[in-house]
DNA sequence: AATGAATGAGGCTTCATTCAT
DNA sequence: GATGAATGAAGCCTCATTCAT
């Protein structure tokens, strides 16, 4: 996807802008730039698109942005700034950690719905970019850590299976909430937001054992506790 | 555009070779494109490139192929063909779930480790392609109805939590697994496939509350019973 | 051709240009497009050969113009308006209408000398390309209705043969004017300008009768009154 | 249209057929070349189309002629050699000069109707190519020389304008009959075959003063003696 | 700063011709 | 002779980037 990655930059990087008018047309390229990743990929990236979608002429894409890789740069750490706020479960909710799962859940679905359209296009190109696959991983590592952190929190109270990694354990699921997220997506399978989380929340809860979880010795009620959500 | 001034596109399309020579070569371009795609990615993979990794030259690629993207069709069609082979476990394995599950997902995740490459890739372009979309649907369909049948099997023979859905738990699992495998491949992180196999399989196992797995009802042993990896 | 695996084709149209400078460089691509057509034929109408001859990069051709074809419209545009104000004759003019045949005959056969080799070229191309189809029809048509109007009013003021059909009869001198110009030239007939008008005027007066033509009532002087060229 | 015609032939020549089925293969690749030529002109004129056309495989094309260009001229050849025997006016035909010229204008339309699309395809190359050029000539010749000699005669005998120079106007009439053969066809003007004979004829013999003709004094029947035929 | 014209490396594809079988 | 696979020069076009205004 990203071709001359590797090249020597002999160029002046263009500086950030000063004036308050360049620092908005420099963030308007970033949204453009975001848009047209999200809505028509990485070949519909070009300097040119962005800078219409922008409502700039071409030339002052590289007013202020090296190349278009910059721009990806600069796009990708928008991107990484959203999803850490808006994904946030903010302090104030419930102590009820199924609750606080459920909600948590939502929201990661929430904002990797946009940024994974993203990241993965990033991904490619990461193949040959060592600054994007290091921004890639800070992404992930920052819900793969914060999760561990949740997980092993639970262990230590007694409150989840105390056996699982939880590192690896935390990757797994978030693995699973991410995936899941693309691929009913991408595919288009018709289940709606309410029952995905239901059944991710759920199933993220067995499977680490979680004490007080809905599923919780499921032999006790044969129809389960929760919405059996249809295909 | 507004012309082609010339003979109607006929455009004979590339016939399937007769000979075994030009089966040979056809299945080689196929082999090397695969290659291409796995090693470098999408903008690696252009005729000449593939046609120099088969060893032949680029005009020959036009004898069989129409286009880049025929080719990608093809090599789409070969990895879901050896993926479908190399991922069924064995019907004279043991009987026992969970041993079945932990085979299952080793090979699995084997199979995916390739494929997801390609498909990664074939899903970007597949926005724009309704045929790959449908042949990126189809690779994946077959793994969640097999897996779908699986669960509900387990449900039905009361070894599994009933209330769950058992086609979006599919998916949700399947997910887990497809995404761990992407996850820790590209990013480096440091499991080894046993650590990886167990703990997706107990997290997999505990999701659905199958009976009889390592950790059913872990507070019985605080310890676990599973080997706890570590990254 | 089965994917673009890109994204969908806008391809933002060679805009018009907005500076003094652009529109100097599309106009000089089409003068240079012109003229390799006229020289080279449709064979050496290529985008590179074109660029180069208008002294920019081949890069510079697809600034203005969409593909080769784009370009070709073009050039028919202009050739037919620099035919359509050549070719007119001045009103003011003497009002003797073999005279005025003589003047209109030598303007047409100028005109279409360098407009036929464009057109003609077309035309092998028009079979494929309806825009070109009309485009080449327009151009004809503009000669036919002058020339049929010019017949009509002649054989109303009973000075031509009323028994031809005007269009018809347009068609046909047009025609052999057309092609006297294209036979001669393609083939080298060495016949000077004077004499080929001068028998041309008095084949199409003699052709519709005219009266007081060179030729009207030949038998009164065995000599002819026009000069006799040779080949 | 034809690129490279001036380049050395280093190669040996193709030698005639010795056997009746090479013959007949020969003659078959003609047809078809001609046939391609006259449905879908130059572009679609490639050794591999001539070659499926004539039901053989693409490498006996080599077999048989040096190059493309090679075969055209034998297409030219076998146009050339048709017409010359299709156009002849049967000597048995009554003496009466008009009834003769409408004949023979009826089969020169006829004959050049299919021969002027391939001499047009292949003027366009014989810019390139002085052996083209050479045979629409030679073939154009045929028919201005004959129709030279037809005039010539006619003046001799007193019943055609002395005063027009035969050759000049032999090839004047034959461009027009030529000429409007191919805007007819081409621009779809909906005149019948009659109407077109019937005018050209007239217009011919009134241009050269023919004794006899339908047009001959029209001043003396105002409605004219020939058919005026309608578009 | 902004503009938009100009540049040219590089990609995709065609097709006339050659060659091994 | 016939076959059809293989070849590669050459064409068309895109698009990231530079540059003159």
């Amino acid at each position: 996807m990203i071709v001359r990655m590797g090249r020597p930059r002999t160029k002046s990087a263009p500086k950030l802008p000063t004036t308050t008018r360049g620092r908005r047309t420099r963030e308007g390229l970033i949204v453009a730039g975001r848009e047209i990743l999200e809505r028509q990929g990485w070949p519909g990236f070009t300097p040119e698109a962005v800078a219409q979608v922008a409502g700039v002429s071409y030339g002052t894409f590289y007013t202020y942005f090296e190349s278009k890789e910059d721009l990806l740069h600069s796009v990708l750490r928008s991107v990484a700034g959203e999803m850490f706020t808006s994904s946030l479960v903010p302090p104030d909710t419930t102590d009820d950690p199924y609750t606080r799962l459920v909600e948590s859940n939502r929201r990661y679905l929430r904002a990797w719905d946009r940024a994974a359209k993203v990241v993965r296009i990033v991904e490619q190109g990461a193949v040959a970019d060592e600054g994007l696959r290091q921004m890639v991983l800070e992404i992930r590592e920052l819900y793969v850590s914060r999760s561990t952190e949740g997980i092993r929190r639970l262990q230590e109270a007694g409150l989840a299976n105390p056996g699982l990694e939880p590192r690896l354990t935390a990757i797994a699921l978030g693995s699973m909430v991410e995936q899941v997220g693309h691929v009913i997506d991408t595919l288009a399978e018709a289940y709606d937001e309410d029952a995905v989380v239901d059944h991710l929340s759920r199933l993220w809860a067995a499977a680490i054992g979680l004490r007080g979880a809905p599923d919780e010795g499921w032999t006790a009620d044969p129809r389960g506790s929760g919405s059996a959500a249809a295909g």
